[in-house]
RNA sequence: GGCCUCAUCGUCUAACGGCUAGGACACCAGGUUUUCAUCCUGGCAAUCGGGGUUCGAUUCCCCGUGAGGUCACCA
């Protein structure tokens, strides 16, 4: 392991960026666009991506959560080159293995008497807030700084003693900002469990890690004057700073949070969508190329990407949206490539209906091919192929409730089913003679292809829906196809 | 309440200060030899309000209004 206090640090690549998340659950969309973002900047510079788990609060620590994380971050496809499980120069990358590191920092602060011990307790902390909040004014902690604080043991929390006036920074995303003297305050470095604040330690990390690029969410823009400060008290340069605005809930009122349901980012593994329409659908939310692409690959997306094009608003979150393009990506996918997919779910499972290994790979990868431009999502695969698989029971009301279908009588569309039979029995069930049959059974039975068509469909699917008749016939072949119709035939 | 940010169709968004404000999702209608889907065509639908500046404001400025964030020993 390496100690990040060695000076000479190992030549850093121009551009690292972060993500640092919190174990305290799960991760949803909202969270993890940052890491996108984050992950396409490092990735289109030849940079390095980092992965530090940001686990200084032991209280709403949340067991599994950091492994829970990783999960998401892979199924996504954002691989990080340094962080938990990928040793890199500034390991470790979990904060709770840090504590030397900001002791060390902290320690040298109050020697040069650039932060002291807070010597109230948390009741009395409070009631300066709470005065001030009675009287409609922002509270500051630096009014109430302590002339002669007490030397720092460890067992109280640490102040940065701030420096207060105004700032001007530049953020990538948001502009040219600036703060007044007002926004300064004494924040707390070191709590007095030993643990440092996010304010503290993801500043020392930051540094520590060579992180040229900070990325993150709206909730930290307010903050930034008062870690200017500490950056200039550390005597540490600034990082590039973009801040992302916020995902919205669908109802636009909030900031999208687990509280109002937003999904765990895994859940949408699990319904069967693809990592490459979630990472679409991800940028476009709040990013585009200014052209009229809807439909990114991650590849342009790399290509394309950039902070400045960013949007300095919300943007609520629509899942219909996701789902077209999920449809899209789905349609631009290889063959192979998406039977391997839908073929090897998780843990050894499967998004196909489990009758469907009752037959051979083949014979899936054709069901597959019929049915790819129709799948938006890979759950609903069984209910798009399953008679494919099995005998559906016969569900007459599709014949009856059919509005094409209703006007006929029973016997006409027995004698209908019969010759479709018969000239189906000398198919050699190709999708091109499948194709010239049909039409020729139009002209000699004088129907409608919505007459016919639909009754053949019906009588080897009893699916609401399926996919074109030649297609659906080929791939269930001609044994299974004239004994459901010889099936039918029968009832009718 | 203080401070900060934002504001174009229902939603995601485009538009050096200059064409009938463009595209996509969703929805509706029609078409492609049936259904569902794809694909194609068409339709519906927006510059938050009020003042300026300007020959001309979606765009720049001001004031409202609305929304979001923040003011923790949480991140």
């Amino acid at each position: 392991m390496n100690t990040t206090s060695d000076p000479k640090k190992p030549t850093r690549s121009v551009v690292r960026t972060r993500f640092a998340p919190s174990p305290t659950g799960y991760l949803h969309v909202g969270g993890i666009r940052t890491a996108l973002f984050a992950w396409l900047i490092a990735r289109q510079h030849n940079g390095q991506f980092i992965l530090r788990i940001e686990d200084t609060d032991q209280a709403r620590e949340v067991q599994g959560s950091a492994k829970h994380i990783q999960e998401s971050l892979a199924w996504l496809g954002l691989d990080w080159d340094e962080g938990p499980g990928k040793d890199g120069p500034s390991d470790p990358y979990f904060q709770s293995q840090r504590l030397d590191i900001y002791k060390k920092w902290a320690t040298k602060l109050v020697q040069e008497g650039k932060a002291y011990a807070d010597p109230y307790t948390a009741e009395e902390v409070q009631a300066f807030r709470e005065h001030a909040k009675a009287n409609k004014k922002p509270f500051l902690y630096r009014e109430h700084r302590p002339e002669n604080p007490p030397v720092w043991d460890g067992g109280q929390p640490l102040r940065l003693k701030s420096n207060p006036k105004p700032y001007a920074w530049h953020d990538e995303v948001m502009g040219d900002m600036q703060a007044g003297a007002e926004v300064i305050d004494d924040f707390i470095l070191m709590k007095s469990d030993g643990f440092p604040t996010y304010n503290f330690a993801h500043i020392i990390d930051d540094h520590e890690m060579g992180i040229t690029h900070v990325i993150r969410g709206q909730e930290f823009l307010a903050s930034v004057p008062k870690y200017l400060d500490l950056y200039e008290t550390l005597g540490v340069p600034a990082p590039i700073f973009a801040t992302m605005p916020h995902i919205l809930g669908s109802d636009g009122t909030k900031k999208l949070s687990k509280r109002d349901g937003a999904k765990d980012i895994l859940e949408y593994r699990e319904e069967g969508y693809l990592p490459e329409a979630m990472r679409n659908f991800l940028a476009s939310l709040g990013w585009n190329d200014g052209t009229e692409q809807e439909v990114f690959t991650t590849e342009e997306l790399l290509e394309k990407f950039s902070l400045d094009r960013v949007q300095k608003s919300g943007a609520r979150f629509d899942e219909r949206r996701l789902l077209w393009l999920n449809g899209a990506h789905i349609r631009l996918l290889p063959l192979e490539k998406l039977a391997h997919i839908v073929g090897n779910k998780l843990g050894g499972a499967s998004f196909w209906p489990p009758e469907a290994f009752d037959f051979d790979e083949t014979y899936r990868t054709d069901v597959l091919r019929v049915v790819q431009e129709r799948l938006k999502f890979f759950q609903e695969l069984p209910e798009l192929s399953k008679f494919f698989f099995v005998d559906l029971p016969v569900n007459i009301s599709l014949i009856d409730d059919n509005k094409q279908l209703k006007k006929f009588s029973r016997s006409e569309l027995h004698n209908m089913l019969e010759s479709a039979k018969r000239s189906l029995e000398e198919s050699d069930f190709t999708v091109d003679d499948l194709t010239e049959r049909l039409n020729r059974l139009l002209e000699a039975t004088g129907q409608k292809p919505g007459v016919l068509f639909s009754l053949i469909r019906i009588a080897v699917t009893w699916a609401p829906a399926s996919p074109a008749l030649a297609d659906t016939l080929h791939v269930l072949g001609k044994e299974k196809s004239l004994n459901r119709i010889e099936a039918c035939i029968k009832i009718l």
